[in-house]
DNA sequence: ATGAAAGCGCTAACAC
DNA sequence: GTGTTAGCGCTTTCAT
């Protein structure tokens, strides 16, 4: 067993109150002498003594940590986890992560962890499939303070999302700015969920786009499913669209996966990107900048949804325990979309 | 605050020992009545009572925890954590990770956080300055379970390693069963610990698979600097490899991005890739697949890195409960070296 | 200026 | 079968 407060009292002949009170700074002035002071703190050097959190929060009812849930610590909403920290760390807070796999299961297995950890809140960023949801909002309605992350499920809630339909039209209309006219979208492959919940949305955004520029009346297939949604994807839709009578002079893809393959196999049959044909990606991955064509695409602001996702819980936290007993305050829901920013790279050509 | 045992035991009409009882599932047989505990789970279920992990640890000594601690939640370590997490869950155990950015203080602090949260062990990947090492050290010989991962600092504590020498041996030696003999290396920016610890290995076991095969002699300034050791440095090494007036057949790179930059060059100088030069990465970074010329390079097992290292954790945990109170009992130290994989892809012609 | 004692949520030894 | 009690490491009155 680890070195306790009660062995440093011994070896250092105080009471164990003592040491609490040199640890915890409280009354510095007056109450503790400065020889008893430094003979605490020399004790504590020696023996490595570290105090025990958990003991600790027992005590005083909070952990000072957020715990954040993520469906997958290799991907894009890793970044959250990172947003999170700083702000966190800031207020005194510590951030403790887990990943889910996107199963339910595990999901909840982690939430109950977290809560048996007593953390203060949770950032969660719930399983594609939807399943949880109820799960969460039974949570939620407890007055818990819990946030939902990364998908536009919910407004129920409080919630911090990408704008997926904002993020899509910035992109459809800049291309329309550079003076394009015939643009597609590639959807991949229009099932699940998943494809209801994050994809739409941005095929939503791309339409509005086109709409509020007077761009209507596209021809049928401009509207691209294929497979799926990878790099093989993208050489699908790009095969697909060397078919076509009436070309488009912009493909909008639904990531840059399916962009990266449609650039390879567009430039692999000797059709120029971005000239013969501009691409536009979605989540600004780590290789878009690298690719053979440097992708234009849009970059959602996950280290800013976890900065938002923070700074909800924090509030939320330091309310309850203010008007702790007194229940039903605070009672607001926050829903916040970012608006993911545009990088412009080289994929796509001005249209003269 | 949170609902208690207490509280459940009062709607139940129950002692919070049979509460606890319950829970811990002791004793189903005889002890408790079907009653009892069916009364007893209903009140759990209504009131959403979830244990408090923190006080139960205390009673019993162990939290079932162990803390990662990675130097970026951003960079292919965090491979480490998703490794971890199996093995560790089968045995009972969570993992919680936090990140340090690589610096000293913030690390010590992550320490601190979790040893005050009393994990029972922990994996950590030193910040690359080594100024940590004295600490872990200390921390170490206190016979606290502690393993070291990533870099192949140490061999003085438990550790897991990427055999970054291997890698570059087995790259190197493929591209000599390739038919190459002119080799050259591309070390980047040979300056600094990050140089000295996780490069230099990389060029040795370049230099030992040369030495192997009877190549000597080749030229000095097929021993590439540049000034960065991004895409840009990649491009900066392949425009000197066209100067040289004996230009090698193939370049071995310490990483991915250069690599990457460096096909971008060649190819943008009409230069074909792998027919005229070939090029190696090191790294498989997820773009490394979806290149123009998809790139043959060495995978480091970041996962298997992890899996090690929870279970030789794990083993001295276990050790360390059954013999407690007996000091100085395990102290055998575990070095492991994890050879790397070598990916065929492209990126490397047959030379006849 | 310091210590004794009670209590946080939980468990386990020991009553009943 | 179930309740009582003591104690885990710590903090916080309240005495001294």
């Amino acid at each position: 067993m680890a070195v306790t407060i009660k062995d440093v009292a011994k070896k250092a002949s105080v009471s164990p109150s003592t040491v609490s009170m040199v640890i915890n700074r409280r009354h510095i002035n007056s109450r503790i002498s400065k020889n008893t002071r430094q003979k605490v703190l020399d004790v504590i050097r020696e023996s490595g003594y570290v105090p025990n959190l958990y003991a600790r929060s027992i005590r005083n009812g909070s952990t000072f940590t957020i715990g954040i849930i993520v469906e997958d610590i290799d991907s894009p909403s890793r970044m959250i986890i990172k947003g999170a920290k700083l702000p966190a760390s800031e207020k005194g807070y510590h951030v403790i992560a887990s990943e889910t796999n996107d199963k339910a299961d595990e999901e909840r297995f982690c939430i109950e962890n977290f809560l048996s950890r007593r953390v203060d809140g949770i950032i969660i960023i719930p399983a594609a499939s939807g399943e949880t949801l109820g799960y969460l909002k039974e949570l939620y309605s407890t007055g818990f303070p819990l946030v939902i992350c990364g998908r536009p499920f919910v407004t129920e809630m409080d919630s911090v999302f990408d704008h997926l339909e904002g993020g899509s039209f910035r992109a459809t209309s800049y291309c329309i700015e550079q003076g394009h006219t015939k643009i597609a979208y590639c959807a991949g492959n229009p099932e699940g969920m998943i494809y209801k919940l994050s994809v739409l949305p941005r095929y939503q955004g791309y339409l509005k786009a086109l709409e509020e520029n007077g761009i209507v009346q596209l021809p049928k297939n401009y509207y691209i499913t294929t497979k799926t949604v990878d790099h093989a994807g993208g050489e699908e839709a790009a095969e697909a669209i060397l078919k076509m009578a009436e070309k488009p002079t912009v493909i909008v893809f639904r990531n840059d996966e399916m962009a990266a393959g449609a650039i390879h196999y567009l430039r692999s049959k000797n059709i120029r990107v971005p000239d013969d044909i501009s691409i536009v990606g979605y989540g600004n991955k780590s290789f878009a900048g690298i690719l053979e064509v440097p992708l234009t695409t849009i970059s959602p602001l996950k280290t800013e949804i976890g900065e938002r996702a923070v700074r909800i819980i924090l509030d939320k936290i330091e309310n309850s325990k203010k008007n702790k007993g007194s229940e039903d305050t605070n009672r607001t829901v926050t829903s916040v979309g970012l608006m993911p920013e545009l990088v412009i790279r080289d994929s796509v050509c001005l249209l003269k």
